[in-house]
DNA sequence: CGCACTTTGTTGTCAATGACAACATTCTGC
DNA sequence: GCAGAATGTTGTCATTGACAACAAAGTGCG
């Protein structure tokens, strides 16, 4: 199915308001897919991840920033290369992470007394304060992943997840 | 901390064998993140993820193209958007995967004789053949998920999940 | 029928991410 | 002291998700 190509591209799609109802869900048969445990891990990660981003907007925090700012609060002093490790962050992606967070002054980089290479991490008192609204948006997350999934199940998920890590 | 920038790229950066034995996972607190069910998610998934990577690299099928694939198995003759809208991949995304299936002979899209616009999905004799190699390897995948967590907690993650999808 | 709007598939582009290489600096073991 | 490892940094590439714009075709309504 070749379709042509055209060069000029100024008409705007205005979304009008008679538009019908959305169609319901075909329901597919997943085939072999429904004994992949993975994919049913893959497609509820994906339902958590959004529904944290979206409610963390406003402050501008990631899942990935969230759990390094948690993980410095946890474990304040600690290098650059334990924090990665810990979190399954690689090096590199961290030290950007770090810059940007130090860029909005809630990180700092300390000299490690011991070790002239690693970084000694610490949450500024800015830091602090950022993290307690940004702890409370993700209790709120929380708690509607929770309603999403049921609670019971909720809490046997965390039992089993928990345990096994 | 700043540090020089240099010019020449050329030493290669040759690996030893008298180093030292690799540190023990230093054990940090997790802190609010133990409460987090997304956390314990997400780390799952990783592994899952690249272990299904792996185990499939001979074929060099991901995890998207194999579910793309097993949804065309179990559902013959569907349209791109109701396979992607049932496993939540944009449309975009959809048509340039299936683009690469097809220049591989694995997918054959048809015209649809109720749609126009719309292309009918099925595999190729090529593309059945090949797919059972894949979900050979995939199930190899699958047990060694099951040891990785446990057959017992296997079992109650996919019931979990399951049900609730 | 004509018209407005939607749907389907396609391509282009951008941002976030993961992965890896190369590097300066520093530490460690011998 | 020395070779090699560890740490943090930067550069680069591939994959992915998201979104916009488009052509072609369907839908509903006057």
């Amino acid at each position: 199915m070749k379709r042509r190509r055209s060069v000029a591209r100024a008409a705007k799609t205005k979304p009008g308001k008679n538009a019908a109802p959305p169609k319901c869900a075909p329901k597919l048969a997943l085939g072999q897919l429904d004994r992949h445990l993975g994919y049913f891990l893959r497609r509820l990660q994906i339902w958590v991840f959004q529904d944290f981003i979206e409610t963390l907007r406003s402050m501008k925090v990631r899942p990935a920033q969230y759990s390094v700012l948690l993980l410095i609060e946890a474990n304040p002093g600690r290098s650059q290369a334990v924090i990665g490790q810990t979190l399954g962050i690689e090096r590199a992606r961290l030290a950007r992470l770090l810059h940007e967070m130090e860029r909005r002054k809630w990180v700092a980089r300390r000299a490690s007394g011991s070790d002239a290479r690693s970084h000694s991490l610490h949450l500024t008192a800015d830091g602090e304060k950022e993290l307690a609204k940004i702890k409370s948006l993700a209790e709120r997350h929380e708690a509607r992943l929770a309603d999403h999934v049921g609670p019971k199940r909720h809490r046997q998920l965390m039992d089993l997840l928990r345990d096994f890590g």
